[in-house]
Formats: C-alpha cells, structure tokens, sequence
DNA sequence: TGCCGTGATCTGTGATCACAGTTAGAGTTG
DNA sequence: CAACTCTAACTGTGATCACAGATCACGGCA
C-alpha cells in the first residue's frame, strides 16, 4: 500500500442514505414540536414534500415507529401518538429518572471542555430567551443544546441515545405546547434551572445537578399537565 | 350501530403485519445469542428462511438498525455489531443504572399478581438450573422471564421498553457467552441475586432489589469482560 | 511466484407497481 | 332536510425490478 502522501488526507465520504437524511428530517420536526400530537402524516405526501419516493420514507417512518415517537394506526395512518395523562406522567417520570442520571454522571465525569460546551449553551439560551424579541423556534433549539451538552458530558454514548429516542417522544407534546405559551419563557424557571445545571456540574455535585434537571423536567411538565389538554 | 350480542365479544384479530413478525423473529434471535457478535445477515438470504420477500426483512432490520442492535457497515452489509470492551462497560453501566431503578421501583409499586408472577419465574428458573440435565436455551428464555417479570412490576411500559432496547444489544454479547461457558450457571450466582431480588421487592425494599439487580448484571458482565474475548 | 486487473455474483438502496382496506364526499333516497 | 349508499381517491403493505457498489475468485502479466 503505496499512496500518494495525499491521498492519507482525504476522509471517507458520507455516503448517507437518503433514509437516513428523511429519519433526520423527520425527528427534527418530532423533537422541534413541528408535528403536533394526533397529527396525521402521509408517507406519500411526505415523499413528495421530501423530494423522493416513498421507500426512504417508509425507513424512515419505520425507525420512528420503532422508537414510539410515531405509532401506526390498526386503520393504517401513521401519526403521532397521543399520549394519555398517564402515560406522559409515565414518559415524564422516566426522564426525570434517567436525565437526572445523566446530569448526576456528568457532574462527575465532565472534563474541561464540557464545561466549556455547557457554558456557552447556557449563555446562549439566556440570551435568547431575555431578548426583547425571543425567537420561540431558536429557543427550543438552543433548550435542546443545553441539555445535550449536559448528558454529552457523562460520556455515555449509550445513555444520551437513550435519552434522545425520550426527547423523540416528549418533543411534540413539550415543545408544541411551549408555541402556544410563549409566556412562558419568559418566567425564565428555565433559565434559572440550567444555571444551576451548570454550577453543580462544575462543582463536581451530582445530587445537585441530578435536582436541577428534575426541576426543568418537572415543571415544563407540571404545566403540561396543568393545562389539561391531554388525551383521556 | 345494533349488533348480535356475541358480536361484542370478537376481540379484534391482530393484523400483525410480515415486518412485524419479522422484527419478532430476529429480535429474538439477538436477545437469546444466536446471533453472533459479528455475524452477517443478508436480507435476501433472511428472507429466503422466514419465507417472504425481501420488504418485510427490510423494515424489520432497519427498526433493529435504529435500536443499534444490528448495524450496516460502510461496505453495505448487515451484522450483528462488534462491541469494544469499552463500549460494553458503558453498557453494562447504564443498565445497572436502568434496570437497578426499574428493581426499586418494583419494590415500590408491585402488587399481588407481580409478586406471584416473579416467584413462579424465580421458581421455574432455579428448577432448570438445578436441574441434572439443564436446557440451556430454556434457561436463557427463563432468565428474560424472570428481570422483565420484575421491571413490569415497576408499572412504567416506557422503563420496560428501555431495558428491552437495552437487552436486544446485550443479548448478543452475554448469552452466546452463556451459552460457550454453560458451567457458569451451575454456579448460581444468578439464582443467589435472584432470590435476593425476590425477597427485597416482596419486603418493599428499594435499595436492596437495586443492589439484588445490579450484582446480577455486574458477576455476569465481570465474567464476560474477564474473558477478554471483545473486540479492540 | 507474486501481483494486479477483471468479471461474475453478491450486497443494500431506491423506484415502481399491485393490492386490500379505509375514508371522505357526492349523489340519491326516504 | 337528514340519513344512507356508493364510488373514487387515498392509506400502508408487500412484491418485483433496477442499480451502484463491494467482494472474491480466476487468469494474465511481470
């Protein structure tokens, strides 16, 4: 194996898959709270609006429908899923066990850099959300940011996939509810959670950290469910 | 909407479509290690055995490909993935962490017919294995029976879900171990925490079932580990 | 003898077609 | 005017075909 010098340089391209980039799109608009609860979705029509045929499609579809994030009707229409009080109390109680975890792990196993990505995800949510015109869909994106630089830092590529196909399921309920309150940003109970977040993870306290995330859990949920719009 | 009375007692057929039966199928192969870490799977070849086209196989392995319980390599092929040692600690950390929180939780919130189910599975499994002559697949099939008869216990589908996800990686791994070393079982290790288990989660004792749960997983995973057959 | 090109055969991916079951709406009937 | 019926369009599922890329064995060149 004699090469060229330069050709040590090159990496191998991406070659990713057209399901793989629908699977990508899809999640997003899960997680973003795009796709609103019950809503229905064509694996034609999302196709067409994707720009291929039906076959990533249904990939794509199909992993989701593995993670729970979409569920296929017994009529045959996927959707997504309409979660009941119980099962989001189900679903919330869950998340605040594992992330709580993660925050927990991160606070012992964080090195230097995580600190750094944490720090600046912080920062820049707290600068979107005291803006004087928040922007609600950057928000959530940079809500999202945070928390992942936080579980990213225990170093368990296992735990934050995990906690990602969680997010997959949660994100529609959350987020969509979060677009139509936008008040609610503004209270900054957030905010004030994630600069807790931060602080016990650079102390090294992971009961604190655990707490802190259990909060921010908690009270988004809290509101959900004070809200009552939830499936019986 | 007047029907004949009796009509009201057809429960409605599960139309469990080829994908999902196929996803059934490889999923256990993967949880009880027959499938090898490594193994190749060709779809048209899968699909030949199962006796269908391709299409069903397809979804089936992209829903086990989103779980990571399968992988397709750069080079196009289907197989079961090679763990580093690393990559298994990490693993066997967030299951200790998971299924030790579904055990207290089950001590915490199991009624009756939980704590019936769990002793008849503790039962059957430490008959099999004391047995003269144990079935070993038969004993990896009671020893599924027994955790996940007490992680439903923890009355939380989205918890039992996750420890699902998390055995169909581990499966692989540890029972075809298993399955290579059938001495270890006559050691009763398993069957000690077992017991333990059982005990902790009819007393009402969190701590203790964590503990039960996450020395089970630990002995198995040290011995594995120990052995030093993963990949770099 | 050792190496490299070459082609047959395999791989997963994607598109297209066929089908049964559902849904929605127009048309009809009471 | 309401309720029912029927049809046309749409649903996901499954099969089949087409294709680019990977693998591997065979054969020719150095």
């Amino acid at each position: 194996m004699n090469l060229p010098a330069a050709l040590n340089l090159v990496e191998p391209l991406d070659r990713q898959t057209l399901g793989e980039r629908a699977y990508a799109r899809l999640a997003d608009l899960l997680i973003s709270g795009r796709l609103a609860p019950g809503e229905r979705l064509s694996l034609r029509a999302a196709a067409d609006v994707l720009g291929v045929s039906i076959m990533p499609v249904r990939e794509a579809v199909s992993r989701l429908v593995a993670d729970k994030a979409l569920e296929v009707t017994p009529n045959r229409a996927v959707r997504v899923p309409l979660l009941s009080a119980e099962q989001f109390r189900d679903l919330t109680t869950v998340r605040i066990a594992i992330e709580g975890h993660a925050a927990e792990q991160a606070a012992l196993h964080r090195d230097e850099s995580d600190l750094l990505s944490i720090a600046r995800a912080e920062e820049a949510m707290r600068a979107e959300s005291e803006s004087a015109t928040p922007d609600l869909p950057r928000a959530v994106e940079l809500n999202k940011t945070f928390h992942f630089a936080v579980y990213d830092a225990a170093h368990s590529p296992i735990l934050v996939e995990i906690i990602r196909a969680l997010w997959l399921k949660a994100g529609p309920v959350i987020n969509l509810d979060l677009r139509a309150n936008p008040e609610r940003l503004a209270k900054g109970h957030a905010i004030k959670c994630h600069a807790g977040v931060r602080k016990a993870i650079a102390a090294g306290k992971g009961a604190a950290a655990r707490e802190g995330i259990a909060a921010d859990i908690r009270s988004a949920a809290d509101f959900i469910l004070s809200r009552g719009g939830l499936a019986g």
